[in-house]
DNA sequence: CTGTTAGCGCTTTCAG
DNA sequence: CTGAAAGCGCTAACAG
């Protein structure tokens, strides 16, 4: 339909002009030892001559490498994802790799078109962002040995090279923070429980729960999907209860926004009615007021780490898949206090 | 080196397992015409019980169309960026077209190549946001003639496909309203002056004093590069004078976040002491404290328009190049207020 | 050290 | 309507 590139140098005009075949080329091109200095030099001056630059699709349908990572997210569009991205960037620039990313929506579909087409040597290596379960990809990706990496997202099971973090001690660690403020009822927004993730973080805090022997109740535990409207109808509900919880802790910070919003909207005061925590620790989470006391996922480390298991995997195929869990941190800011008894029965 | 892909189900599979020839396949996969209803049905159950998927880079490299659009952005870093992008990924999802995105971390040389290499067939068109001059991509573009639209970026003189904001009347309505407030002396700090966006903001800002027959002052002027140390650098720089100015207006809202955290080190309170304005919008500016007062560019719909452009010349190769101006809008928060001459005299 | 020769998977003529 | 054949630009043996 169109006929639009006119200028395309390829290996060939570059041996003409050089005077040598193209294999000699491509072996220039490619950094093989077996050319003699005098010839590379002719043929790099051709090159430079005509400018030519390697055809990525005709290089990798012949089977060569690529030097460039694909990067399957679900979006762009929370600052969850785009930190972990960020960290990606940085360290494949580091190492001199090329990032090529898409986003898939979160529809299994276009994750499985994506990894079917990307297996197919478009690129070196995938990471997966993935919102669901990926045991579909993981067996392909698994049965026809591609290097994959998975962030953020333990499969169960199966051992597959992944990055996540520790979910459940930092769960646990917030919650029994909000029990040394005082705080006996504390009301939960879970994630998306279809996710390893959301039901690591309720298990923490159930766990810190019983360790202070405070009885888990299963009314103060919403369950959300990690969207900011979770967030606000669940602090609603759990508002809107007998004997209201002191504290809330939603299952990342998106959510915890929304439940903000929501207890504001009841003319409640954070945190001198309610404490609230998040999780993740998102970029917004230090701007929005009142501050958000939250556990640190090292998201942008995540994505460094899983590049560099990758990367690693590129160079020995041979080594065995690794898990790896980086460790999260409680982040108090000004969206938690005490409990004041005063407060409670007034 | 490695031999990974163990299991690819080529269209010759596909066209021994429907009994016809691959050209047939081809056809049924490209939706061509020429194809009796029962071959085709056929195929595609053949297709279907292969798991067959077209392979990117054979198809490309042989010609054909990949629906797929490249997008360059400097990198994931700011808001700013961001904002475009989803509005770029929403609009092709929507025309169900394949986003492909690379980041050139600023670097000429990364951008040349990924434009030499986009430009080979792996995507229908290219959207730029670059961070410098692009006129020798565009020169490139323009020759070779493939599509592409840019982003945010007035090339001056060329003609070619672009949308931007409207610079020059946002940063004329922000002093505008400065002066309005009654503020007589305002700190101006600068973008990357190699841009056209930042030539306009400036120009935009001395004609409105020039209207309200107030002197521009080159000292007030602080030239900065849209990075965040700039905007406090210059605030430091304006506090310092003799006589300070009681407001400033920075040319982005990162600027305006480092100008405030200046200005706060220096014992200044915002608005009290100094109002601050930024440029852009980006959804920091909401929750920083206090809320920051600025002008909003269309971030998300910039990218949203670029990418419709692109698609429509992609239709209608002949039209002529179209450049947009979205227009900018004055949101006023909590960073400015009225000058106060107690606050003055004090 | 260098040239030659097969393809990689697909689109596109060109013949039937 | 369908098959056959010629590449797209490049890598990777295989001969020299």
């Amino acid at each position: 339909m169109e006929e639009n590139i006119s200028s395309k140098v390829t290996i060939k005009n570059v041996a003409k002009e050089a005077g040598v075949s193209f294999g000699t080329v491509s072996r220039v091109v490619n950094n093989d030892i077996h050319v003699k200095q005098e010839t590379r030099t002719r043929v790099l001056k051709a090159m430079e001559k005509l400018g030519y630059v390697v055809n990525r699709q005709a290089r990798s349908l012949a089977g060569g490498r690529t030097n460039t990572i694909g990067v399957l997210a679900p979006d762009l569009g929370t600052g969850y994802i785009g930190e972990v991205i960020r960290g990606i960037d940085a360290e494949l620039a580091l190492k001199h790799y090329d990032l090529m990313l898409f986003t898939t929506h979160r529809t299994a579909e276009k994750e499985s078109k994506y990894v079917a087409n990307l297996v197919t040597g478009i690129v070196d290596g995938l990471l997966l962002i993935v919102s669901r379960r990926p045991d579909e990809h993981i067996s392909t990706l698994t049965r026809i040995n591609f290097p994959f990496t998975l962030i953020d997202h333990q499969a169960r099971g199966d051992d597959c090279p992944a990055v996540g973090a520790t979910n459940w001690q930092g769960a646990y660690n917030a919650t029994e923070y909000l029990i040394k403020l005082g705080h006996q009822r504390i009301g939960f927004i879970t994630g998306w429980m279809d996710l390893r993730a959301a039901i690591d973080r309720l298990e923490g805090y159930k766990s810190a729960l019983r360790t202070y022997h405070i009885p888990v109740e299963q009314k103060l535990i919403y369950e959300g999907q990690f969207f900011q409207p979770d967030g606000y109808a669940g602090a609603s509900a759990l508002i809107e209860l007998e004997d209201r919880p002191t504290a809330i802790f939603a299952s990342n910070d998106v959510m915890a926004m929304g439940a903000m919003d929501a207890v504001r909207n009841r003319g409640l005061r954070i945190p001198d009615d309610i404490s609230i925590v998040g999780f993740d620790d998102i970029p917004q989470a230090e701007f929005v007021r009142p501050a958000l006391t939250t556990v640190r996922q090292p998201l942008e480390k995540m994505g460094r780490v899983a590049t560099q298991m990758l990367l690693d995997r590129l160079e020995n195929p041979n080594k065995v898949p690794e898990r790896i869990e980086l460790p999260t941190e409680l982040i108090v800011r000004n969206s938690t206090m005490p409990l004041v008894e005063k407060a409670r029965s007034g």
